[in-house]
DNA sequence: GGATGTGAAGTCGTTCACAGCT
DNA sequence: AGCTGTGAACGACTTCACATCC
């Protein structure tokens, strides 16, 4: 909407777009500050910034990518991480001259790629604080294991595994597989979910 | 646990593996018919049978990929998909001559990537009923209105953008950013969460 | 005896409706 | 006059607790 010149917003609005009730957002909003105002609305810009200082988007997130096959290496070259303030910042793999061509030509300029027994290093030189894990499942624990020596506190696990982490520590899953599933169940029952 | 060669499981065992209350379990499943035995506990292969069937997962999902970047040419190589009920049959891409060299060095044999607009007959001739989007987001809205052209109900958006189909397609979006955004926020309140 | 399946109770989240501001 | 912020009403989901059945 700030893209498009839109210079004020009301709940109803947000609210029809997202497909919500209108105090749904109201409330929403109102439980992180009064960001609204009475008769007016929402000025856009300013709620735009509102919302990323609470998100923790009003600054840059360094990341590592661990484990460069397909999946990481599509990451890589993921461009729409730079609008959002997120960098990977280092690559790591088990193996990382068999992962160098294939890399290398996938990207303008080649991408340095280390050994995974640097990570605890490189993490405190490239002050990383998140961790992509895009590793084969079988490795996803032992991969976890190594982020949290190197006190890396975010991990996102894109391994269709289960990893637990000590408190202090935050995964969050990618499991595609998962909202297949979703979705296949939608499709075999929506027969019956439209009578 | 059912490889792990364990025969009976209970809800409260589930609810534990789970993190979630084993009242709540027993409800979920019961909600669907009766799996259980009272006194005893689920049988570990039943109840993988049941529920299996219950989400549509008792048969093969034939799938095809839109866009063939590097995000789809990671789809494609994706080998957790054979043990899931998942295929993909057709990769299809704006410009198949420029994609196929790329994609086929990564995978043993060659794969077949077919130009956007013969995505309806193929469609037809490989019955297809999940379409997976991986194009840059521009072209999101077009292929999925390509794909309920094509009658394709499913529809896996892994574009960073909102696509929107008529009643009776089905469209589940896999946006990591917003996984990514979440783990930001857990990461940034962290300290004030504790307290 | 012991775990399921399930009404009843309890808790949480959503929506309503309007006072309070601009 | 109009839209936000919010207590109160409502509705939905979760948990409890126990009758039921193996």
């Amino acid at each position: 909407m700030d893209e498009a010149g839109e210079k004020v917003v009301s709940s109803a609005q947000l609210a029809g777009r997202c497909m919500v009730n209108a105090a749904q957002v109201r409330k929403d909003l109102a439980y992180f500050g009064e960001f609204g105002i009475r008769g007016v609305g929402y000025y856009v810009k300013d709620l735009l910034a509102d919302i990323k200082r609470i998100l923790g988007l009003n600054r840059e997130w360094r990341m590592a990518v661990i484990g460069v096959g397909n999946l990481g290496s599509a990451l890589l070259s993921y461009r729409d991480f730079l609008k959002q303030n997120y960098k990977i910042v280092a690559a790591f793999d088990i193996d990382p001259p068999k992962v160098i061509g294939r890399v290398s030509e996938k990207l303008g300029k080649p991408v340095e790629i280390l050994h995974v027994n640097r990570l605890k290093e490189v993490a405190k030189e490239r002050l990383i604080e998140i961790g992509l894990i895009t590793t084969p499942p079988s490795e996803a624990q032992k991969v976890a294991d190594m982020l949290v020596d190197a006190e890396i506190r975010g991990i996102l696990n894109f391994a269709p595994t289960q990893i637990t982490v000590p408190e202090g520590y935050v995964v969050k899953d990618v499991f595609f597989t998962t909202i297949l599933d979703n979705l296949a169940y939608l499709l075999s029952n929506y027969n019956e979910g439209r009578r």
